[in-house]
DNA sequence: TCAAAAGTGTTATCTGTACACCCATGT
DNA sequence: ACATGGGTGTACAGATAACACTTTTGA
């Protein structure tokens, strides 16, 4: 099937339901993940244009605003219990007058199908609330959504371009992630189920942006009680086996509820 | 003149810009004072009424959320340079529902005259954005808006019944201001000009709820090097009078930067 | 036997906390 | 004189940070 009928006709009964949106109010998200000892978001490259955005979605009139981000998050990952928070509104009277928006649309050679009332709704202004979640590569398996031709993670040191105010929210979702470190489910929402103090170590370095003392990291994880030490890992290499660890769920969320304490 | 007649007038000239405005988006701010050893929020009564609510209003189509959110404030406050900052979105699709939002419109005898395009406006979900501002009580005069007959401080300790979801939207703005207290400039905004050491120290313990060491709390912040020792205070009591202090603001701002690093 | 990484040990320094002490002030 | 709150001193417990030492592993 020609991919452009197939985009029309998504837009097609999108337009159909446009009745049951609101309008002026969309969702994004900041979809985390942790792999090759790099901080990823999971971003979307739009069909017949080529620059990337995070998925969003849009607002059913009789849904809460959190209920959106699940329902995009569940879409795009299948995943439906991680960890997802809001961490900011971004309310620019101007964010849609980058011409970026419509570019998708314009390039489609059957625009003149879609009615004024769409394309007028479309590129209206929109304020747009950011979510972002915390969730493990390894688990999740990404779909591109009607729009997108390719739903892959990029590392955050290397982006490529993003529509509209696109960068400006991840920076500000890693802002939150930064000041926010201490109350949030790191490691036990970004780590497969069992890991090495390396991994973990490496984690947080990734996200602080700067090493931090081997011996003294091992101690003072320890000492917060919330791993299970379990058998040592033989990686093949010339050295001492790590041990694996898990996290105990129940300690670890008592824990972040008062502020791990932890770097700052 | 009649205050009712007054209140149709004020909402008829504003059905007559309804066009101006954001459907379904508004801010509402939580205006934090401290006076009398206690935390304190600004609040209007309506008219007609007597519910009590935040301070709030509607979006223009031109204009950003944040100044939205900095004309409010000045118009209840008559001050343009305080700190405000957004702290969360209220996204539930049930907002209104509470009978409560359009009562004092169902008080007025002469309702009949305004357009049923305005009653479902106004009735309509709205999403709103919460703002927290922190101001010296003693420097402002509180205005009261068209639609309500008093604007006051109330004590966080015995809040008035308030309409809708008012209440959460404190109670966020003030695990906001708990959980960011280290990057905030709670002194600097919240107290006049110069200061004791225990004015200061009684309202960090107003806003951890918790008793904090004379001895070391002074010593503690001495130590930061963000404070100006002036003269000696004759209080009239039979005891040693204390110095006061004053912010070096560039160094305050400095230092609230990368976190206070203050009491967790 | 060697290099590399893991795990544990040691020590100096800083920070938090509790409380003791003296000082200034008005009754 | 004395009660009251302000300002400073001290001493101990615990956390932090830097680095040394030993152990395990495969080449």
């Amino acid at each position: 099937m020609d991919p452009e009928i197939d985009l029309l006709h998504h837009i097609k009964s999108f337009e159909a339901q446009l009745e049951d949106y609101l309008p002026g109010n969309s969702i994004d998200c900041v979809i985390l993940g942790y792999e090759s000892q790099q901080l990823k978001v999971l971003l979307l490259k739009w069909k017949n244009d080529g620059v990337w955005t995070l998925p969003g979605g849009f607002i059913k009139k009789t849904e809460h605003l959190d209920d959106a981000a699940q329902r995009v998050l569940q879409e795009r990952t299948g995943l439906s219990s991680v960890f997802v928070k809001q961490f900011y509104t971004f309310g620019s009277s101007v964010r849609n007058k980058n011409p970026q928006i419509s570019k998708p649309l314009y390039h489609l050679k059957k625009m003149e199908e879609l009615s004024p009332n769409f394309l007028k709704w479309i590129t209206n202004r929109f304020i747009t609330t950011g979510y972002f979640a915390l969730v493990d590569i390894k688990r999740i398996h990404p779909r591109p959504d009607a729009f997108s031709e390719v739903c892959e993670w990029k590392s955050l040191n290397a982006l490529p371009p993003l529509i509209l105010d696109h960068k400006e929210i991840i920076t500000k979702a890693l802002d939150h992630l930064k000041t926010q470190l201490n109350y949030l489910p790191i490691g036990i929402s970004l780590l497969p189920k069992k890991f090495t103090m390396q991994d973990l170590r490496k984690l947080y370095e990734a996200i602080l942006g700067k090493p931090l003392e081997r011996s003294n990291f091992q101690r003072k994880l320890l000492k917060l009680g919330i791993l299970i030490r379990h058998e040592k890992q033989m990686t093949g290499a010339a050295n001492k086996a790590p041990y694996l660890y898990s996290f105990s769920e129940e300690k670890y969320y008592e824990l972040i509820k008062n502020g791990i304490g932890f770097y700052s």
